[in-house]
DNA sequence: TTGAAAGCGTTACCAC
DNA sequence: GTGGTAACGCTTTCAA
């Protein structure tokens, strides 16, 4: 192996051409004669030439990159969102680039920075809520950019997601028509997960909308929570949980955590109280008893985003809001009371 | 805002010095003065400046980039590997170039194709097992390389892992020592999980070497198997699963699975049947009863990651294997008999 | 401690 | 069909 990398004007020199005819040549551009193109294509394989995407990405200032910002990647329904979005993009050349926020916009800012300099063709963030920094540093940019899962008010580009209101509806409606009244919320602390904090403020509008009393806020700790957490708190408030008749848990895995403390108290559920998770996560629909929740199709978002993006690089730019609307999936947690 | 993008030139025009000053300063090279540095990274993000990544590497020939397969980011386990790599990797000024192999190897060497053409400085696999192309395309390319999570007889290059035949150890000794001696092992088809099949053997090894019968084998199905797939087996089987004394599944999710069907057909566990997992998921210590289970520090196994790739980009290469020590977490499932 | 010059390998844009 | 020229934004190198 020799030390000097074989460049195209390495090729070009063996065939007596330019490295232009040659980088066209490689590119099966037609306006090359198809004698020279296999002359080329020939050389360059003899001496043994290899593409340089490095280059070509700094000369065209096209990355071939998306890049992707997640919450966190233990998560079923952000996992099954990127699996949808790279699945649907694979046949594009377009990859993504990930990133993981920990659900903190300030890491998402420094995130962002970092996927920037990679200059990403487009950029699809989770959620709704940025610093200011990073809104103005995307703003400069210009780029593509796809909010998901979230809808928010006022979107920076383009969104697709879900209506929080929507979602929580289903679930009110649902524990008023099995007959409960008394509703507690259980979900992370005030000003720790922006995502859970929406959907206590839809719980309590769809609440009022039914003429019910005040839902009660149970914290249950700092964003994010699951499993433990949920169990935790409720262990710690013990059968007086049953005051209420109906606990809505921000997650699933929240759920399952309160329904566990629920056994370990000896309460029973749905008879002593009511609980419902959000979205669909496996342990909801395998748990006994199985938990009421709400569907989200979180692959079809990835989709979704991947069918924008599509239209975004191919120069289309008017602003597109896509509603994925939500299901509600009765289970026995919240059977007639 | 303007499309046109800021680059060093700007900066240095506005503070009035040179882009090479600037390039230093952002840098953090000491030799620029400090109050050079701090009016340099002021007017940087007054400007809002990102820097271009793409062209340094261009100019340095290097990409900034590690490579990395998983092959599921709904994963506790791997996703929490992911984050102790990249937190370990932070401070490097390199990044993760991710792709998700779906627990396919055919998948897998798609995918490193892909990921080669961004020119990576490393390769981090999970698992042993790989395609033979795949193999020839890493071997032409003699990039550091680490396999991650098994610990491969013959390893491509370094390994940061667990071994099976001591995790898988630890589960049947401890289950010896609670009484039970009919042992069945749940998990994927074969041919499907080579984990899983890795872990099997683990087992089997292990009862043979304390004098037990054959273990018998479930197929829950395809990989990969998680919830469903466990809860639906059991429940197929119904009570004639208590025929066995210990049911070991694959994974902390395919044992929670079993374990909600036992509790739907009336079986009592431990009474009727011991139920272990694999992993140490959240699920295993919230659910009722809690699941034995097998403790692997998925964090560390990123972090230890992180030490060697730093170690090997700066040219060290004796093949390293890092072994993490499993360790096991009793659970009510496998109490007394 | 700072700066000037020279490229890295490719492709856009014009010529011919 | 083909070629010449000029960048893209950064860092290496050498000089001050």
């Amino acid at each position: 192996m020799s030390g000097a990398r074989v460049t195209m004007r390495d090729v070009a020199r063996a065939v007596g051409m330019s490295p232009m005819t040659v980088s066209r040549a490689l590119r099966s551009d037609s306006s090359v004669s198809l004698e020279t193109r296999t002359r080329i294509r020939a050389a360059a394989d003899r001496l043994g030439y290899v593409y340089d995407g490095t280059a070509a990405a700094f000369r065209t200032r096209k990355s071939g990159f998306v890049a992707l910002t997640l919450p966190s990647l233990n998560n079923a329904n952000f996992a099954e969102t990127y699996r949808g979005l790279s699945e649907a993009m694979a046949g594009s050349g377009m990859q993504l680039l990930l990133g993981a926020t920990n659900y903190q916009v300030e890491k998402e800012e420094e995130l962002v920075r970092q996927l920037l300099a990679r200059n990403p063709e487009a950029l699809v963030l989770t959620g709704g809520h940025h610093t200011a920094a990073m809104r103005d540093l995307v703003a400069a940019r210009n780029l593509p950019l796809v909010e998901m899962w979230d809808l928010p008010e006022a979107p920076l580009g383009h969104a697709v997601g879900v209506s929080t209101e929507a979602a929580m509806a289903l679930v009110v409606a649902h524990l008023v028509e099995t007959g409960r009244r008394r509703f507690a919320f259980l979900g992370a602390s005030e000003g720790t997960d922006r995502r859970g904090a929406a959907r206590r403020a839809a719980v309590e509008a769809a609440a009022r909308s039914h003429g019910l009393p005040q839902v009660a806020f149970i914290d249950a700790g700092p964003a994010p929570v699951s499993m433990r957490q949920g169990a935790a708190r409720v262990a710690e408030i013990g059968r007086e949980i049953a005051d209420h008749d109906a606990l809505i848990c921000v997650s699933d895995p929240v759920a399952f955590g309160a329904l566990s403390a629920c056994a370990r108290l000896g309460l029973d559920v749905p008879g002593d109280l009511a609980i419902t998770g959000f979205g669909q996560f496996e342990v909801a629909e395998v748990a006994v008893p199985q938990i009421t929740t709400v569907a989200v199709e979180a692959h079809r978002i990835g989709e979704e985003v991947a069918g924008l993006l599509d239209a975004l690089l191919a120069g289309e730019a008017a602003p597109r809001r896509i509603e994925i609307a939500p299901r509600l999936v009765p289970g026995a947690t919240s059977a007639q009371a």
